[in-house]
DNA sequence: GACTTGACATGGA
DNA sequence: CTCCATGCCAAGT
């Protein structure tokens, strides 16, 4: 809900996590989602590296199935600075059922999310 | 306070 | 499919 009183910077900003993180908790149980999609569905579209940068202040108290984003290339975003949770991500997508080739690569085609939103409005 | 980077996406070559 | 350029926004330097 977006009010039309003015809030500080940082409810703002607490505002946009917390979207991020119930469109997250919204992604079932072996299945995968892009930071696109999430940024679409909190109505962010074009800002996906917010969802990353969301993401990654929550991380370790994550209550958040946060290791069911991905990017849209289809495989978990790996990068020095995640101090390896990026492993981490794999390993839980993995016991989720997720099947990831030696490439790092997940079947988007079999294991994407598909949001209730759209549904068969086209 | 400007410049660079980054857990990204999309479209064209 | 891969590589390059552009857009987006926040954080670090």
């Amino acid at each position: 809900m977006v009010s039309t009183g003015r809030l500080n910077d940082m409810t703002v900003k607490k505002s946009f996590d917390l979207r991020v993180y119930e469109a997250v908790s919204q992604i079932p149980s072996g299945q995968v989602a892009t930071y696109g999609q999430i940024a679409e569905l909190i109505g962010a579209y074009g800002c996906a590296r917010q969802i990353g940068w969301s993401l990654k202040r929550l991380c370790l108290p994550s209550t958040i199935p946060w290791h069911r984003v991905i990017n849209a290339k289809g495989e978990v975003s790996m990068s020095i600075s995640r101090e390896g949770t990026d492993w981490v991500q794999i390993d839980l997508l993995k016991r989720e059922g997720v099947f990831i080739d030696q490439e790092l690569k997940i079947q988007l085609r079999r294991y994407l999310w598909k949001p209730d939103l759209f549904k068969d409005s086209e």
